[in-house]
DNA sequence: CTACCTGCAAAACGTTTGCAAGACG
DNA sequence: CGTCTTGCAAACGTTTTGCAGGTAG
């Protein structure tokens, strides 16, 4: 897992910004989760280690800066979630509203629809997409 | 565009909710709206008639909670727009980070894809879709 | 009349920022 | 060593809430 760290941190020297053990921590931690976590949850998982909260906003803010990470918007609080060294560039989010955890929904087929949907909007040449977001929300049948 | 209202104030009837002067206006604001509006948006254009933030809000919610009105995040404000009266239950927005204006892609071949995107998730069993929201984001060609 | 609704101001919430101290390269 | 980064606390912008007065049905 922390060989990909070797590409992150040429992302990190190429832009003049410092590798440190904080930001190592928070990208472990968004490696390690099986969903999406919030700023708050990420805080929670690692305050026991010498990290403040506002450094971990930042250190979100800069990753998505560098498309590291991306920010999923919902309602109350937002999301983040790992956007390198995944194999799937665009694909679908689940929020289930019993449980309040968000995931990706990992299926070829519906992650193909969903690239051709946006292939269409940009064919239109009236729109230059930069980015998108598809969060269906409902229930999950989780324990 | 007022006729509508009869179906709405069935809804809020039905729910023990009282109609007044400034739900209406809120409703109407959307109606009247090219795209959708955030709740700072629909107070400056109504403030001159004697109504609060707070009661933009607290309406905002209570016609979310009716199904009424669809709230769509994004990462810094939450935009509204109607619910009922559009013949596209299923659709998808676009918000240009250049003029931050928020709308609906109108296009019957792309909304079918959407359609058809969110049927394929269902049939999966292991979900049950409430809502969705899709956002694209990016640049449109706007003076 | 009664319950629901409003406006206002204050509070709450997630997020950002200023600053002095600390750490990376 | 210089620059970028951190932790803390204070500030910020959006959204919610408590309350006394107002209004719909």
């Amino acid at each position: 897992m922390k060989e990909n760290l070797i590409w992150y941190k040429e992302i990190l020297a190429d832009h003049g910004i410092k590798n440190t053990r904080q930001k190592e921590l928070i990208l472990l931690e968004l490696m390690q989760s099986s969903c999406h976590l919030t700023a708050e949850e990420i805080y929670q998982h690692l305050k026991t280690k010498r990290i403040g909260l506002a450094t971990v906003y930042r250190c979100l803010k800069v990753f998505v800066n560098l498309e590291i990470v991306k920010e999923i918007p919902m309602v109350e609080v937002n999301y983040y979630e790992l956007k390198i060294f995944s194999k799937k560039p665009l694909h679908i989010h689940f929020k289930c509203s019993n449980c309040n955890v968000m995931f990706d929904i990992d299926d070829i087929d519906i992650n193909l629809d969903y690239i051709k949907l946006n292939e269409k909007v940009e064919k239109k040449r009236e729109f230059e997409v930069k980015d998108a977001n598809i969060t269906l929300m409902g229930l999950i049948f989780c324990s």
